[in-house]
DNA sequence: ATTATGACCGAAG
DNA sequence: GCTTCGGCCATAA
């Protein structure tokens, strides 16, 4: 139970290609709301490219948010999968998926 | 135990 | 649309 961490990739790891969501969905679906922040902090520290799709998680506002590689390398794995991004944000905000 | 940090959020101006 | 600010929560020191 320690592994807020894992608990956040293994969950992000089931967002398909071509779509997000966001840190507070995460936080939510685990069941503590409002640890979004914390949610950025566990991906930060796993940085585990293509195996773990962190790029596919953005700002509940529809912004892209951050990266430990830089947000340009974040927005261009996201348009690489298909995602619509202008000035930072995400078009296609209807393709969010949310963890009920 | 206390403090600081950060890939955040929501409300307010 | 923007910026600022207070509040959140898990880590690290």
């Amino acid at each position: 139970m320690d592994n807020f961490k894992k608990k956040v990739l293994d969950l992000i790891k089931s967002v398909p290609r071509g779509k997000v969501t966001t840190y507070n969905e995460v936080a939510r679906a685990l069941e503590s709301p409002g640890a979004a922040r914390a949610v950025g902090q566990a991906l930060n520290k796993n940085e585990r490219p293509v195996k773990i799709p962190c790029h596919r998680v953005v700002k509940s506002d529809g912004r892209v948010g951050g990266y430990k590689l830089g947000r340009l390398a974040k927005m261009k794995l996201l348009q690489d999968e298909g995602v619509i991004i202008e000035r930072e944000r995400v078009a296609n905000f209807n393709e969010v998926i949310y963890f009920f």
